[in-house]
DNA sequence: CTACGATGTAAACATCGTCCACATACATTA
DNA sequence: TAATGTATGTGGACGATGTTTACATCGTAG
């Protein structure tokens, strides 16, 4: 069991970059190994520096957390945004909206699969998703349930969604998926092949999609 | 910040049921504070017994938090069982089989809502519930993913899944409550009233009866 | 009755989060 | 330029947790 601590020693008293170093550092351990794993003396060991320099730019280790949760939470929206990007208008803004929504149904998952502690620290206690904070956004500025918003828009604006069935939309597809990844991340269907995973997805978004109308 | 801990001086050097007190210590913990309040040392000091006499009973904190898990999704399926037999059969098995995957998913719900600090540590880390493992079943020896398979058996012999729809119904159902129940649990849904919340879980139910088919 | 295995105790260690007092470097200003 | 103040990092300490090693005590089987 050896350190594995690469700590150049520091020649200049300020680190200079200290609160992004432990961000940093926090992040990779939450990629590793979910939320539990963000501890707060280790990012300072791997900064370089004495554990209480931590606290000059966090209140306690719980802040320090929310601001890795944060960062997880605008990676997953980027990775959605990766999926959406794929997915060109139509002719057919019907095609179009229907693509888009399985494309934030299968990048939620996606990244849920590639990123297993991300997501799982994405969702550790109570993320303010809801309120806008730019903190968990991605390139379009959009959090991931702003970008679930979007492409139900789009669904009803095409005439895919009808009259209330706009109602609380964003929180019937938001769980079918939601319910899939953490059944397969840290539930019971953890053994089961990501192929498989995949296309439980897409029959979901499907059956979201028809449900909806 | 008083010591809440009516240790009541044991006179015989044996404890006599040290196991089970150490259970149903770490299952309060479990039910007030979830997975991450289930500590060994606490567990010991309510039993009145030192802190190495759990490692009598468990090989670690770790086994302890499985036993508690074990209990906890007993629990869960006890709380399904309770909803189902509140459907009794009748004359059309077609009602009687959507009542009854109603009763399933709103049984879980309901038992997530009611005690969040065990519905959210029966799923934390890799339940084996998928094996018939009779520590996580209730009266009818079922484990909430038999109850599920149960449910929708009923619904495949009365004719409302046809032909293919009945592979990994299972899934697709689980995961719609299931994420309903998370999101609001520890998610961003955190914050909505509990009649919406059940309200939309009969509208997922329903969804899923009509995505099945 | 004796010896052994099961159960509980005592003491100790490493790690973690956190607080307090102190040290150092940079920047602003007199 | 020199003084001073503030932001930043250090050192040491405390209590809590999980865990190990050695020892004590009881019930029981031979």
């Amino acid at each position: 069991m050896k350190k594995n601590v690469p700590i150049e020693k520091r020649t200049t008293f300020r680190h200079g970059d200290l609160r992004n170093a432990l961000l940093t550092a926090g992040l990779e351990m939450a990629r590793v190994g979910g939320p539990n794993a963000v501890i707060l003396r280790e990012t300072t060991r791997q900064a370089g520096v004495s554990p209480n320099a931590a606290y000059r730019h966090f209140a306690n280790q719980s802040a320090l957390l929310d601001a890795v949760r944060s960062a997880c939470i605008s990676q997953l929206a980027a990775a959605i945004e990766d999926e959406m990007k794929k997915c060109r208008p139509r002719r057919d803004p019907q095609v179009f909206a229907r693509k888009s929504l399985r494309a934030v149904g299968m990048g939620y998952l996606g990244f849920a699969m590639r990123e297993p502690g991300m997501f799982r620290t994405a969702f550790s206690v109570p993320p303010p998703i809801h309120s806008p904070d730019p903190a968990n956004t991605a390139s379009m500025g959009l959090n991931p349930f702003q970008l679930l918003s979007l492409v139900l828009d789009r669904m009803q604006e095409s005439g895919l969604i009808k009259g209330k069935g706009r109602e609380g939309a964003e929180y019937l597809a938001w769980s079918t998926v939601h319910g899939l990844a953490l059944l397969v991340l840290e539930g019971p269907l953890h053994a089961m092949p990501p192929q498989m995973v995949l296309a439980l997805g897409e029959r979901l978004v499907v059956m979201v999609e028809r449900g909806l109308s």
